[in-house]
DNA sequence: GTCTATATCCTGATAGAC
DNA sequence: GTCTATCAGGATATAGAC
């Protein structure tokens, strides 16, 4: 590592960008954007607050930054998963894992944040990459649950493929929350991760009723 | 209406603190703890920012005014319909109407503001009454529906009674959002209300699997 | 009970030396 | 590329007149 003060030559440039990048990220995602000063970013990383003004030229540009490199992860993610040669709800299930086991922040927050806190420039921008990168992919995977008969279509009673998408999203931020097994610290345990995942499918597939009915006895898990 | 610049002798008081609550509590539920500044609510109701201190010691101290006045709202009205001789799917139907129809702002940032935003003693008084005053009642219900055999307990697979509530919770955060058959202003319309109700019911209870199943059909809604 | 005036602090952003 | 110094605005909260 050299010395980041004498200022290299080489990439080093980016090398510090990505550096504010991660910490602006962990603090951007578990306070908000408006809790978080550019000044704590900046500390954080190790650098007065001026200079993170050679990086980024304001602070929402900053913020844009940190959402889209998350959504980007998320989206290589999903995609990954739901392309898999697997049967359709072994790939959603595994999708679920992989966003209760990686997401280690406030999601509605993030919601929040790219909904009312920024200009109209950048909530569009997030907004394209939100809809185009998340929903999207999920969307086509439950259009593909509705044609095999896994899911319900509006025609019968169910959401559509986009409101499958969001209410999945709303799930895994339900859950999120409140891991099965696991308080405190613990909720970050892979080993939960599963579980979790697990539960949040039965909820999503078959809800919470009828303990009585035959028809839930028999329908594999 | 008396001059309130005279400063009436009678239950005056009362009133003035009663119309900052309403004006603190459109403000903050819309916008968040944070973004809402004490100038901002003292311009809302008619006053100069420092009379607000005549009424409330700090600003947290208003937000947990604010709070604990919208949770006694939820309150009364899920303990009223819980609490009608009628089938349990249709009182907790109505309940999820009575959310969708009366709750007019972010629920997940009330959330967080509650739970991130305050101090140590004020995050305690409010996480009691909204454990107590909605989870609680909730709860109680979800217990009865387990009973009843309309909702599968944890032996079954299900979430328990206090998950069940908390999973009620989420989705009407969810639907909040998303209201059927409206978009943007249209949101509050109180006639999408029963129609998103039953839809949530229908997801809470069934989730969105299994359109080909012969078991979905049958069950009425 | 509300006002004007103000103390104190923190914010995002800029100027200019090195 | 990062620093020190600083600006201008807005935040919560207080002091004291009426």
């Amino acid at each position: 590592m050299a010395d980041r003060r004498r200022g290299g030559t080489a990439g080093e440039r980016d090398e510090t960008a990505r550096a504010i990048v991660a910490a602006a990220r962990r603090l951007f995602m578990a306070h908000g954007y408006r809790a978080v000063s550019t000044r704590r970013v900046a500390e954080a990383v190790g650098l007065t607050q001026p200079a993170l003004y050679h990086h980024f030229a304001t602070k929402e540009e900053l913020y844009v930054a940190v959402a889209l490199h998350e959504l980007g992860r998320l989206r290589a993610g999903i995609e990954r998963l739901a392309g898999r040669e697997e049967v359709w709800s072994a790939r959603l299930h595994d999708i679920a894992r992989f966003m209760l086991t990686t997401v280690d922040y406030d999601f509605p927050l993030m919601y929040h944040d790219m909904g009312t806190e920024l200009g109209t420039a950048a909530r569009e921008r997030l907004g394209a990459a939100f809809y185009g990168g998340i929903i999207g992919p999920l969307a086509a995977l439950f259009a593909e649950g509705e044609r095999a008969g896994e899911v319900r279509d509006e025609a019968q009673g169910g959401l559509g493929a986009a409101g499958g998408a969001g209410l999945f999203m709303s799930l895994v931020a339900h859950f999120l929350d409140r891991p099965v097994g696991a308080t405190g610290e613990a909720r970050k345990a892979r080993a939960s991760g599963d579980a979790t995942a697990t539960l949040l499918m039965r909820v999503l597939l078959q809800g919470l009723g009828g303990g009585g009915g035959s028809w839930v006895v028999g329908r594999g898990s």
